[in-house]
RNA sequence: CGGGAAGUAGCGCAGCUUGGUUAGCGCGCCUGGUUUGGGACCAGGAGGCCGCGGGUUCGAAUCCCGCCUUCCCGACCA
């Protein structure tokens, strides 16, 4: 039975081989309505761990969580006019409700700028209100055409930062920081997703936005993925729902507001980006489960065994180890948390026992090691600390050695059909971008020659990547 | 909305062309037993408005008409 494989492996059919995991790992299931999403205890548990790591960064930036309706007032969505038009095509409207046709219907959010806008116009007098940093854990509501669970469901969850400075310059260097220190090192240091981090050219940019930076992470297949995005909305949503204040002079002034947003699809792009033939694999730092004790007979002694080393594990990781005690072959358990990716497992069998050893197994690389019951515990401790690096340097070699430097767009067509390309910016253009968009490639980021963000995309030098996405 | 495919048990499918007793198979599930070092096996069992509505017929999962839904491929999005 070994090497058969239970999944559909990614080369056959990279998207049948995701829907396979989604459902084999019990991360979510399809709810009755189109495009809606249910998402099971093993991924919510994931999506938590995300959350936390999230909220914890969003916090350390000086931004308190509030929460804001799901309901929105019609009218309040064509204040701004580029926004409207941006997410009428997606928006869910309430037309009836108690029994009776409403005079304004209502949309169920697909993001808050509106009526955090509204809010903030209200609860900002002076310029000792600023900067006011706000941030939300919410669920929205983008009627999708094509869903797909977690890269693209007509309800989803995110959070969604929004904030008001008093000058451009604040505003710029406060989102900038959030995309950093939230979001990229959040990807880098949790996820152990590399991402390419750059603006958006104004056809990619956010409805409303004057500029709108992004994380790109490459998947297993080479397409891209946005992880997370920060907008810079200037003035155009003070100017839409008068954010003034009063500035030292004592003079009326309109804010610059930014906004800020990652949501469940973090959790497609961490199975995209880690996953292989065998299931997820998901990084010691949000496993809901690190460690899983199995014991490959069910007798008193190997059950005595498992026992005692989750007891001395489970000091130093409290929830997060388990023995599968579970009925089935040795086999079967074995390949059912192989699916859930969970980073480390120990196997103790008569076997093991009899020479006094554990046999710990690497669900990234695994690599097997016979190690004695003390040994066991430093091992795992350093392992899962080592798996989480290797995860990030394994994923970023996959991605340079699929990121090609091209000077043409047909060299660029060429490579993005199996990774990134990154060509001059000033090759590509509006009809470049037409010539790219007719062959699902669309450009993904712009940046610096260096690979740093630059601040607008008007700077010279400029390098476009260029890939599929999703 | 344009193009393609499919609706039969929780999931995946066969049966339909050529109508005919009680609608099958695999996986999963339940009971009991033997097992367990990479998806174990045996025996027994539960589970169906055959997508919906109409028609043809002595008789429809099967033939005819209409409708609904889902999935895949193209234009938008975290």
């Amino acid at each position: 039975m070994a090497g058969q494989s239970v999944l559909t492996s990614q080369n056959e059919d990279f998207p049948k081989w995701y829907q396979d995991v989604v459902a084999k790992a019990e991360m979510a299931d399809n709810g009755p309505v189109r495009g809606t999403m249910v998402i099971r205890p093993y991924g919510y548990a994931i999506w938590e761990r995300m959350q936390s790591e999230i909220d914890s960064r969003i916090k350390a930036t000086g931004a308190q969580n509030a929460y804001f309706p799901l309901f929105i007032p019609e009218s309040y969505l064509h204040r701004e006019a580029e926004h409207v038009e941006g997410f009428s095509p997606e928006l869910a409207v309430v037309t009836h409700a108690g029994g009776e046709e409403l005079a304004e219907p209502i949309v169920v959010r697909p993001t808050s700028e509106t009526v955090i806008g509204e809010f903030m116009a209200k609860w900002i007098q002076s310029y000792r209100d600023l900067p006011l940093l706000l941030n939300q854990w919410a669920n929205v509501v983008r009627w999708e055409l094509r869903p797909r669970l977690f890269l693209r469901s007509s309800e989803f969850l995110w959070q969604e930062g929004h904030t008001a400075h008093a000058s451009a310059e604040d505003a710029s260097q406060y989102v900038m920081k959030i995309h950093v220190e939230v979001y990229h090192d959040f990807l880098e240091t949790v996820l152990a997703v590399p991402t390419y981090l750059g603006i958006k050219p104004p056809s990619e940019r956010f409805a409303g936005a004057t500029n709108t930076m992004t994380c790109e992470a490459m998947m297993r297949d080479g397409k891209a993925l946005q992880m997370a995005t920060s907008h810079e909305l200037g003035q155009n949503f003070a100017k839409a729902f008068d954010i003034f204040f009063q500035n030292e002079e004592g003079q009326a002034a309109l804010c610059h507001t930014t906004s800020w947003g990652a949501s469940t699809r973090l959790v497609g792009g961490l199975i995209m980006a880690h996953g292989d033939d065998n299931g997820l694999i998901v990084p010691p730092a949000v496993a809901p489960t690190q460690v899983v004790i199995i014991p490959v007979r069910d007798d008193e002694e190997v059950l005595q065994a498992c026992q005692s080393l989750f007891v001395e594990l489970s000091r130093e990781r409290p929830s997060r180890i388990v023995v599968d005690k579970g009925r089935g072959s040795f086999g079967r358990r074995v390949t059912d948390w192989e699916i859930k990716g969970v980073p480390l497992r120990v196997e103790v069998g008569p076997r093991d026992l009899a020479q006094g050893l554990v046999t710990v197994v690497r669900r990234d690389t695994g690599e097997k090691f016979a190690v004695s019951h003390v040994e066991a515990r430093t091992l795992i401790q350093g392992l899962l600390e080592t798996i989480q690096n290797d995860m990030y340097a394994s994923a970023t070699s996959f991605r340079d050695a699929r990121t090609v430097d091209v000077t043409t767009l047909a060299e660029a067509i060429e490579a993005a059909q199996s990774g990134f390309a990154r060509l001059p910016w000033d090759r590509v253009g509006a009809s470049g971008e037409t010539r790219l968009n007719a062959e699902a490639i669309t450009v993904r980021c712009l940046q610096r020659g260096d690979g740093t963000i630059p601040a607008s995309d008007l700077e010279d030098g400029l390098v476009a990547i260029v890939a599929k996405s999703y």
